[in-house]
DNA sequence: CAAAAAAAAGTGTGCGTACACATTTATTAT
DNA sequence: ATAATAAATGTGTACGCACACTTTTTTTTG
């Protein structure tokens, strides 16, 4: 069933059918409702790949996101899911752009969101960071009325057309679940944070999911914080924790609510059998976890984040269709005995995009 | 870059290009290597878009399957995903037929596999049943020469191209390592089966698997085990169940290695706090999950299982890609706080197909 | 009622590739 | 050296649709 067999049947030309379907106009209500009848009784859908084909249209859709190193691999991750959906997707005329920045270096932000506009792009992908200047940024692009998500991030107060990402509240809220669940009513638990996270959104959010938890479902909750400076010198690091830890011996659970869980597990001395829980699969933190020094990881699954989001941005900009305002992810729970089987859509794409 | 920016490039014509793009000999050698390095260079892709335009093979694909219904939902979800696939596909000249089958019903197993051969697909996704009347049916396949995958459910000694579905003893390790985490060393732990599983191997493969973590992680374990003739008169489950409980005060946790876990967890009197682990996120086990009777859920994703087996096989059938002798969907943990995430893609999916 | 304007409908080309067919060039046999 | 054959290369059309452009039909206006 084609175009030209619809036309056929209804008596008219192909492009009297075209105009129906694309709603431009110029047909007489009999031809039209007639048209529309003839396409609905025979289930006719415009065959995407010739639609696709035909129309010569180019699209440019922007990345902007933090770069990854060995130090810091998470955002391989949604980069990896960007490229994944870029292939699918290219020959329908898209052409996808990345450009990074480091997190911290507030220029590599401001340069590369200026090239990133000087390319007019008909869609933007933004991973939101340093809040100050954000706001001055946004503005700009506000103004340049290119329709934008933010990825993985969330800023409330802007006109993003769809925000990708995980809930972090219910997330915080889970790893408390888990931690109950193991530990049983009212364990000790200590959660460990970096004073560099204190101003971040989603680490908050996820605090206050974990402390949620515990108010919902408990009578009473007691909870031990540490706050770290910074993660620089181990050593002392190393030290805080340890003493944190050994001169309060009721503590059963460790609470990391940020990807450093791999990190401050390591660190550990205590031969107890502590339950740890953290956040993002990161190389780093899977190794913990097959070495028993994380129990729990959570996952936000940023391969599909970044995947999503770019499918979602052409959805969007070649077949109008909106996005939700808010496009959760999944929140995954990796333990030992699943982590082969996280990121499988990642580890399948990784060979390939890195073999080319 | 076009195979015409290619043929210019290389002073020859498309033609050309396109024999050597598709290996189809008859170009010589100087002109196939000098043809290769300008596509290397440009580093040009087949636009896959006009590519499936252009040849007008059609595919057709057949799918067999059990069919779903208000008693046990459990089959929809790999038809959805199917139906996803296939609403990707369509455009690419792949045709996709499902014919489904009565799991209490060799005859319409039988039937429906007569129909789907009549149809002389280029591929078949199957799911395998009745184990004695699958060989012979299998036998018939063969013959065919009809590439197939098996979905689901793994049979041993055929020619599979392929196999999708969960690593049944990963599963149940991982079961066992959840009640371990939250019961502690050498926990009581009531496994509850229904004598016709007996013969399923994904089912016993579970159990092997729960057992197993237990072997590798503790010194010594003991297990209890109830079977159940058949689930039919409630009553007196119900009591053999309870009657089981009651008589082993020691028991904190339960394993049912099947999606019957939400029916018995409904059916447990006793309150105290089980732990109560077991398959399958049908509508009615979430509901479990959701009222607490449930503690874990392990699911299969199901629907990303039958989108998956659709996609293989299309890029198999079409771009030669061999898929993987096994390939293993993700064992995701659901527990009342991340229910709402899980089949995410399922719901979207599930909202759009129903809508039309 | 005819001419002008507006509305409705028809026509043709190109998107990038696949493939059958036609043509040219190189190789072999006589 | 030339015909016969094989190898290499070139050409043209179709795939289904989008869209600009053209033509026909209907409506409006003076």
């Amino acid at each position: 069933m084609t175009i030209k067999d619809i036309a056929i049947k209804a008596k008219v030309s192909t492009g009297t059918v075209d105009r129906v379907i694309h709603d431009r106009g110029g047909v007489s209500k009999k031809t039209k409702t007639n048209i529309k009848n003839i396409i609905k009784k025979n289930n006719f859908k415009i065959n995407s790949v010739a639609s696709a084909l035909a129309k010569k249209k180019e699209y440019k859709i922007g990345t902007l996101m933090p770069a990854f190193d060995k130090d810091d691999m998470f955002w391989e991750s949604p980069f990896l899911g960007m490229k994944k959906a870029s292939s699918e997707i290219e020959g329908f005329g898209f052409n996808v752009i990345n450009y990074t920045y480091s997190q911290t270096d507030v220029k590599t932000y401001l340069s590369s969101f200026k090239k990133l506009i000087k390319d007019k792009p008909n869609g933007i992908v933004l991973v939101p960071a340093f809040n100050n200047k954000t706001k001055e940024i946004l503005k700009k692009l506000e103004a340049t009325k290119i329709p934008y998500f933010f990825l993985n991030i969330n800023l409330k107060g802007f006109n993003n057309l769809s925000f990708i990402g995980q809930d972090s509240f219910k997330s915080g809220y889970l790893a408390a679940k888990l931690l109950h669940t193991c530990l049983g009513d009212n364990p000790q638990i200590l959660t460990i944070r970096i004073a560099s996270h204190l101003k971040n959104d989603a680490i908050l959010e996820r605090i206050k999911g974990f402390d949620g938890y515990f108010l919902d479902n408990q009578e009473e909750s007691s909870s031990l914080n540490l706050i770290l400076k910074s993660i620089k010198p181990k050593k002392s690091i190393s030290e805080k924790i340890n003493y944190t830890i050994d001169s309060n011996p009721k503590i059963k659970g460790i609470f990391v609510p940020s990807g450093r869980v791999g990190l401050i597990s390591n660190l550990i001395k205590n031969k107890n059998n502590f339950k740890v829980i953290g956040y993002d699969t990161t190389p780093y933190n899977l190794k913990c976890l097959k070495n028993n020094k994380i129990t729990f990881l959570i996952s936000q699954k940023s391969f599909n984040q970044g995947y999503e989001s770019i499918i979602h941005m052409s959805n969007f900009l070649s077949k109008n269709i909106n996005p939700k305002k808010i496009i959760f992810s999944p929140i995954d729970i990796v333990t030992k005995e699943n982590l082969e089987f996280v990121n499988l859509y990642k580890q399948e794409f990784e060979k390939f995009y890195y073999s080319n």
